[in-house]
Order: structure tokens, then sequence, then C-alpha cells
DNA sequence: TTTACTGCAAATATTTTGCAATATC
DNA sequence: GATATTGCAAAATATTTGCAGTAAA
């Protein structure tokens, strides 16, 4: 079986278990919108998952967008990033567990890089009483296509 | 002197440089503005400054906050987090510069935490061709106070 | 049968934009 | 004097909320 296909299963079951022991209802909606979450490979908004959930002809109102997101967050399925843009970006755990985001302050681009080392690192770092349970880390700089255009830009001058 | 009456005296060189090399204009609410932002050691949002102002009777419209910021941002005397509330939250790079933030999941509550060597580690990382410039590390976990309360919970049941 | 969930519309919150008046260079 | 910046109001954007109807348990 492939990776992909059996991260959906696990994440369905990751879902029912936590919907169980809250009391929380399976509705179709959830699954649904579910698939389309795992149909992504990088970060994604809102909008982006309500106007696939219409194409594929499967209505929902955005108020159960935001409603399944912030359960998917809740249950560890989803993590939610706030770069810099208003929208909220979000990204299935499966990629977010081990990667970091490179974010060029020039054109905004995102780019994701893993680093098993500097994982590693700050997982064993202890903050007093805190008890972490995972970290985001944002780089920023310029990205390799900016710095060209700057230095076009500076001899230009 | 203190080193909070030095910070300000180098943050208002640092803009002074950043306005006349880029030919923009040195306006009195720029400065102004920026002695607001360093009258605080912690996170504050635009409309917390915009009140700041208002109570010291020097009245800004809120477009000039927001265009501030973004200047301050631009010239690295401000960094801008977007911890997952809707809001904007700034701080001096002053001390960004050598800390890292642990935000509870379960009460929102942000601490601040210094951690040198994870700020050299990180530091020394190269990922390909990106320029790093800087970074932001957001730790997720539950904060002590809440751990209490959630292991009361527990008991009760 | 109970009540959590959905969908819609309206409300709220935050940031951006257009433009005339003003002030810096 | 040229034009960057300000202030104000309006617009745009993103998210939240209230509530009646629906459906999961």
């Amino acid at each position: 079986m492939a990776t992909e296909d059996r991260a959906i299963l696990i994440a369905r079951a990751k879902l029912t278990e936590y919907l169980t022991s809250n009391k929380l209802r399976k509705t179709p909606e959830r699954f649904a919108i579910l698939d389309v979450v795992f149909s992504h490979n990088d970060h994604f908004d809102i909008d982006t998952l309500y106007e696939e959930m219409e194409s594929r002809s499967y209505h929902v109102s955005r108020s159960t967008v935001y409603n399944a997101m912030e359960l998917f967050c809740d249950c560890g399925i989803v993590r939610k990033h706030q770069f810099g843009t208003q929208q909220a970006q979000y990204e299935k755990v499966m990629n977010s567990g081990n990667h970091h985001h490179l974010i060029c302050t020039e054109c905004g681009k995102i780019k994701e890089v893993k680093d098993a080392d500097l994982m590693r690192f700050v997982s064993s770092r202890k903050y007093g009483t805190f008890n972490m349970s995972y970290f985001s880390l944002y780089v920023y700089g310029v990205c390799s296509a900016c710095m060209k255009k700057m230095r076009k830009t500076t001899q230009n001058k």
C-alpha cells in the first residue's frame, strides 16, 4: 500500500477515535473535508479547501470548513500556520512533523526543508516545566532567485 | 546609561539611516511611534500601540501606525508574529534576537525563553542557496498551570 | 428523542486602499 | 515645488456568531 493511502487511513482512524472519545459526531462532512485535506502535500488555506469541495460537487458551508479545521488541529491531524499573509495556512501533520519553513522576505515564497539534526536538537531541549508537544521553525531570509534580482538591481544603479 | 536608553537611541539612528538611504521622509509620527514601540518589553499589537499614542495625546491615524510598523519591520527594528490570534503581534528585535516562544495550546499564553545554544545551533545551519537572516521558533505545548488543571479534571471524573 | 452539527446570513475584526490635504526635502 | 506621507472614510478580507433546520447517536 502506498504511504499516502496509509496516511489517510490513519488520519480517519485518529479522527474517529477523537470524535468518539469526546462525544462529538462523525458527520460525513468532516470525513469528506479530511479527504480533501489529504489530497494536499503542501500548504493550503480555508478558501482553497472550500473551492475544492465545490469543484468535487460536495457542498459544505465555509463555517463547516472552519469548524472541521479547528477540530483537525485539536486532534493533531493538521497544523495551522500564520506565515505573514492574512489568511491562515494549514498542512497535514504527517509533513509538518519533520520539516521547517524557509520564508523569502522579498517574494514571500515558502519552501519546506527537512533537517533531521535540527529536529532532534530542538526536541531534546527542556524549557522549565513547559510540556513541549511540537514546534514550528520559520527561517526568514532571501531566496536565491531574489538574491540574483537584487544583485542585478545594484549593478544597474 | 541604561541599556533601554541606549536601545532607543540605536533604533532611532537605524531608522534615520534607513529612511535617508531609501529617500523616505523622517516624519515626527514615525519617531513618536518608535518611542512607544520601545516602551514595550514584550509583545503588542497595532491597536494597543494606537491607543497608547492617543493616551499620550499624540494623535496619529491607524493607517500611519500600520505604515510605520511595516517600515520598522523592513529596517529590522521590529519583528512581526502571527501566533494564532487574528491580529498580528510585534516586538522589538532587541529582544527577539535571542529568545523563542513557548505557546500554551490550552490557555494561549505566550512565554519567552532564552536558549543561546539553540540560537547558535540554528544560526549555523545551511539550507542550500537560501540566505538566512533570522528565524522564529514557536514551541507549542501545555504550560505548567494548565497541566495542573488537566490533572485535576481527570481526577474528578 | 436529544442535542451536536450544518448552512446561511449577518456581525465582527483586522488590514488595506483611495484620495485630498499636508509637510518633508 | 515635487511628491512622500498623513488622516479619514470606505472597501476588502478573514473569521466568528446566531439561529433555525437537520441528522447523528
